[in-house]
DNA sequence: CAAAATGGTGACTATATAGTCACATATAGA
DNA sequence: TCTATATGTGACTATATAGTCACCATTTTG
């Protein structure tokens, strides 16, 4: 059992946490390798540095970045976790439905065009 | 390619669409199967009608549900697409970390003991 | 057509979130 | 110690989002 927060919730956490480009940014720049606090500002001109770190701080709440003070430096790191538990509850889970009822998805789709259908393709009957 | 919208655009609207428990609740039931409006209003009785309706058409919007009109009721689907792109660039991109810099991050975390250390069972590597 | 059932929508409130500013703390090095 | 650098935080504003209510539209069926 976790500490303080359950799975559901520390998925809730980590959800939230990727619904903003700004921290899916963040990580993608730390995709390439640990980065200090400051690096990671200045990776983000339009933004006050209070403003990056905040999102780092919800980043490390969802424990999608873990760091590692070294001085006066904090070096941030990603860690993709969560990412993997996001693949294994969301994705994996749910790709047993493709076999079953992608057949009658595709029906649906398209005999109606849905509503928001964005994408061009139909005449809407 | 969609029409009216980048794919990173796309991407921001599931991710937003994600970060909401009640859809994510949504999703699950119709994991099940197909499910109308009323029927998945049924599901959620501490919310109104209309609350679970607009959840399901910001989930259209992300198409990550596909809805199909017959007569008067409304089927909604759901679409597992979405989630596999989530996958796709989203974790399995983000899995070449792991062999190259887990080491690293593994030693972040031991020194630093971050917040909520939730999921211990085994470390990966 | 009339009634009932299903679904859709505009306007509103309450709360959460993004982002900023000013100020505070801590460490490295002269 | 003094100072520059790197980071941390409380309080505030602006905007987005969740959720509700009352009302409207469409379709089925008698």
């Amino acid at each position: 059992m976790p500490s303080t927060q359950s799975q559901s919730e520390h998925m809730d956490e980590v959800f939230k946490a990727l619904a903003d480009p700004t921290r899916r940014a963040i990580l993608d720049h730390l995709k390439d390798g640990r980065k200090t606090t400051t690096q990671l500002v200045q990776e983000f001109p339009q933004m006050t540095r209070f403003g990056v770190m905040k999102h780092l701080n919800i980043l490390e709440g969802a424990q999608l970045v873990v760091s590692k003070k070294e001085g006066r430096t904090r070096w941030n790191h990603l860690n993709a976790v969560p990412l993997r538990l996001i693949y294994e509850r969301w994705v994996s889970g749910y790709e047993n439905q493709w076999a079953g009822s992608l057949i009658k998805l595709k029906h649906a789709v398209e005999s109606k065009h849905t509503s928001t259908n964005s994408q061009k393709k139909g005449d809407p009957q």
